[in-house]
DNA sequence: GTGTATAATTAGGCATGCCTTAAGAGGGTA
DNA sequence: TACCCTCTTAAGGCATGCCTAATTATACAC
């Protein structure tokens, strides 16, 4: 077994691993809000255990053994957010500090009734994918919603989790997984896009943008 | 804020101070399966934050503050048990270590959605009262099965929780809260009792038939 | 190539929550 | 009253997970 605070950093490794390199050590700490010398201190322990490769310099990466204890704990998160939104009626920008503390008290036969009763959901209630039991994780192309240009239409994959603030202010804008968008304007020298969501038109940010994935239609 | 281990503290002090005696340390290291030195060094430190009183060779209460926090875990508790096994369909054996790391992983809000969601239930699955959010608990009066004579009926009202190998015999047995149960023979000498449950006839020993709490009609 | 900014590590500490061993305090019994 | 057993507490330790301050190692830019 694993401790909680060990479940935490393997999390952080896999999403900032995500892009294939491994992870500095200072980012690490900096995503964990510790200090270097303490996610020094884990990661040696990680490595004791197997569960990370750790080169100074170079950064950290998970193992296999590693990568599939990180997907558990990504995988009951993402459950328990859909339970929270999907039954227990919490609003979008709840459930990820609620989820981030249940993920560590749930046991295998729990995440299988989870999955169950919520029939097995492909995604988060934020669009991003659930893990399978088996360890798999699935992740839909997309590009972001800044790439596109003028005219172009598109469903919205995933909008990015973790800033509370942000997410209320997408769920004003109807700017959710599933959403269809079409741009209508998309300014030069990186300025803001004008999307119609549904009946409505707003403008967005570039850098918000950017950071909203879609699919082009 | 109060740590998860001090949560245990809290409720363990509830539930051995029920019958109204302060709990002496010694019971209560043994309920947490802790040394007593252990009890002590963290009984002092709930009497510094004001939530037990403690005289040494008496034992150890609740203040007001502290019953409230204990009441609001063993809520928490045992609405989790009521999803575990009403919206997870887990046996009634499983739900109490599973509840047991869950408690402390709840905020206020998740514990009102969970009752909305239960529908405010007045009992955990295993027939103990469910506190109020407001911290009170009503115990509904009883008496134990052992003590009803031959013929009389009754209704189960609760059963022991904590040991998972009763709680399935228990199961089997059809003797769960709710239940109508008839008493054929009561035994001399505090010999065995049978009792009809539903369509079935059983025989319950004095020691487990005293442990049933049941309200005669 | 060398210097320097950045990254990593060493050293030393602190809080929490548990432990064992051993000494002290209370209370019942012979 | 004296003894003994149990309960409590004191002393010293250990593991985990965090910290700061100071030092060392490295990579990259010049
Ligand atoms: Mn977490
Ligand atoms: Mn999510
Ligand atoms: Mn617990
Ligand atoms: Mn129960």
């Amino acid at each position: 077994m694993v401790t909680e605070s060990a479940e935490e950093y393997l999390e952080a490794i896999y999403k900032l691993g995500e892009e294939g390199q491994p992870v500095a050590l200072s980012t690490l700490a900096e995503c964990l809000e510790i200090s270097s010398v303490s996610a020094n201190e884990m990661v040696r322990k990680l490595v004791e255990r197997k569960l990370v490769l750790y080169e100074p310099y170079k950064g950290v990466s998970l193992t296999p053994a590693g990568q599939a204890k990180a997907l558990a704990v990504i995988r009951r998160h993402r459950l328990w957010e859909r339970l929270l939104t999907d039954v227990l009626d919490l609003s979008w920008d709840q459930v990820h500090e609620e989820a981030c503390r249940l993920e560590h008290a749930t046991s295998p036969l729990v995440e299988e009734r989870l999955a169950q009763l919520l029939g097995e959901p492909k995604t988060c209630p934020h669009g991003h994918p659930m893990p399978t039991a088996e360890g798999e994780m699935a992740v839909e192309a997309g590009c972001p919603l800044a790439e596109l240009t003028a005219g172009q239409r598109a469903r919205v994959l995933r909008v990015p989790e973790g800033d509370d603030a942000l997410l209320r202010y997408l769920a004003t804008l109807g700017l959710k997984p599933q959403v269809t968008v079409q741009v209508e304007v998309a300014a030069p020298f990186q300025g803001p896009l004008t999307v119609q969501v549904g009946e409505a038109r707003h403008v967005l940010g570039r850098e918000l943008a950017s950071q909203i994935v879609v699919r082009p239609l």
